[in-house]
DNA sequence: TTAAATGTAACAAAAAATATTACATTTAAT
DNA sequence: ATTAAATGTAATATTTTTTGTTACATTTAA
């Protein structure tokens, strides 16, 4: 993850569960964010099909939960927007010829693996509502 | 980490942990990762930095092990490699006009740490010498 | 019918990662 | 001493990833 997608989602989230059941725009949301509203209706499009957030078209369209912020944990927006591994990428022509080169992959998908999942559990156990309490 | 650096670091200490205390050169290491003889010695100097390996110069020159493979724990590669946090990049330029905007990097500071923490916690129970000796 | 919103494709620009070339320097061995 | 084989590293090029932008079809409330 060298980007800020997950900034970015959990920003949006946070201006949602704010935003006293109103329906905001992705042009609102970005003037926070500051980044362009199509960057925003974008994570806004995965957050939807991950089940997080509503969205509705046309005039007073906009977006809104779909869940109470103490229901989302913040590993469904890890897991929505993540694009690659804690540990980084493979080498992926690693020499067949090598009997370290040759398992190597192997090896690292565990190891790999089981390093994401430590993430995972550890954002299981915070929740957006406790992270939005945070502010004032 | 949107790269392969971890990786590749932890290929070349499992190729000098596998040499029977040989010096062995960035050339032979490269063509197991099949990456260029330069990336390996860029990555193996950031290695010797971290105190992890010796190199020498010179004919019969090469690079080794600076410490034994049970000594040698995967947080301490990951630290000497890492670039970016686990959560990926803050927003940097959000609205310091709006509530959220104003405080949401300083709550990330928080959240990003945390998980980067746990991380490197899960990656202190593991050796070196314990991810060579899954190869046989 | 119009205004204001989403949805998304297509493309552009910027940033990050990787590869390559070149060469100075070091060191062992002949 | 000279040579061969290695590291160290700067400079540059290329590729991939990330972010931004433009354009426009579609939806919906007023």
């Amino acid at each position: 993850m060298n980007n800020t997608r997950f900034a970015t989602a959990l920003h949006i989230l946070t201006l949602l569960a704010d935003s006293n059941e109103e329906w905001i725009s992705s042009e609102w949301i970005a003037s926070s964010i500051n980044v362009n509203p199509v960057v925003v209706r974008r994570e806004l499009s995965v957050l939807n099909e991950a089940g997080l957030v509503l969205s509705r078209k046309g005039k007073a369209g906009g977006s809104a939960l779909a869940k109470n912020s103490s229901d989302i944990t913040l590993d469904s927006i890890y897991r929505a927007v993540k694009n690659s591994e804690v540990l980084g990428k493979r080498n992926e022509k690693t020499n067949p010829q090598c009997p370290i080169g040759k398992e190597i992959n192997a090896k690292l998908d565990g190891l790999f693996s089981s390093i994401d999942d430590s993430v995972i559990r550890e954002l299981q156990g915070r929740t957006l509502e406790s992270f939005v309490a945070e502010f004032h």
